[in-house]
DNA sequence: CAATTTACAGACGCGGCGTCTGTGCCTCAA
DNA sequence: TTGAGGCACAGACGCCGCGTCTGTAAATTG
């Protein structure tokens, strides 16, 4: 059973975190977040893994600049959307709904977040009768 | 950043899928349905996947008979749970509700797949009221 | 130019994970 | 009782993902 590579791994992701909060930022100003002793090997690490995203589409580089500006080219939603996808693909056959039910039944969700999820509901209902 | 290991592997997740469909099952059994092409190996492979699952907690074995019965100890709909708290855990926080937001947002649920949401939530509501 | 910083290519090494080997034990047929 | 085949169990191997590190060339600044 061939094992097949994550999309975006743990090191990976911690950057895109920092260009979710900042829209840009250089290979100096990411090492300054994540590994605050810094050092020559690190700032090499980083660029590795900056490398390996902007490969994966995941993030784009600016190279009129020096350096280069870097900045996310993936929202976390779609992220979020695509983990959830992978996981109905291997425990729902693709099936999305099972785990809608799921998540609503594990966790008790608060009188807030189930009137906000109804007001979702209601605007794709709305969605669907303008077309 | 050290790497964690992911609580079930592909190859464990093959044999949990038959253990699912089949309350209980041997080795023999496992090989017949996971590797038409049987060989003494695989065998021993599968043996090896139900050991580390056992020492997950993720199924049980019934040592008493001969061969042993295996079993899963753990519903789909649990690890479902756990997959979605581990992606909520790395995107959001810990938080769920932007798991359910973005999937619902993303992906255009049928009206029937709304109608049943609505009526997830609405037990919900009645549940809290009773207590 | 010299000096510093950055980009880029390449490689290393730890460890996860699927697989395989070897050995002893159980069960059953003859 | 004994031989044979299936099973349990311990151990180890090997591929490769992934975080890290090294070395060198290029760009920028003074």
């Amino acid at each position: 059973m061939a094992r097949t590579p994550q999309d975006v791994t743990d090191a990976e992701l911690s950057i895109l975190q920092v260009l979710w909060e900042q829209q840009t930022a250089t290979v100096r100003d990411l090492v300054g977040r994540l590994y605050p002793e810094a050092s020559l090997s690190l700032t090499a690490t980083v660029q590795k893994l900056l490398e390996r995203l902007e490969a994966k589409h995941c993030v784009t580089r600016n190279r009129t600049t020096w350096p280069h500006q870097f900045s996310a080219a993936i929202e976390r939603d779609e992220l979020i959307v695509r983990r959830l996808q992978n996981t109905a693909d291997k425990l729902c056959a693709g099936e999305i709904h099972p785990l809608l039910t799921s998540l609503v039944k594990a966790r008790g969700l608060t009188a807030e977040e189930r009137q906000s999820l109804r007001g979702l509901l209601d605007e794709l209902d709305q969605g669907k009768k303008k077309k």
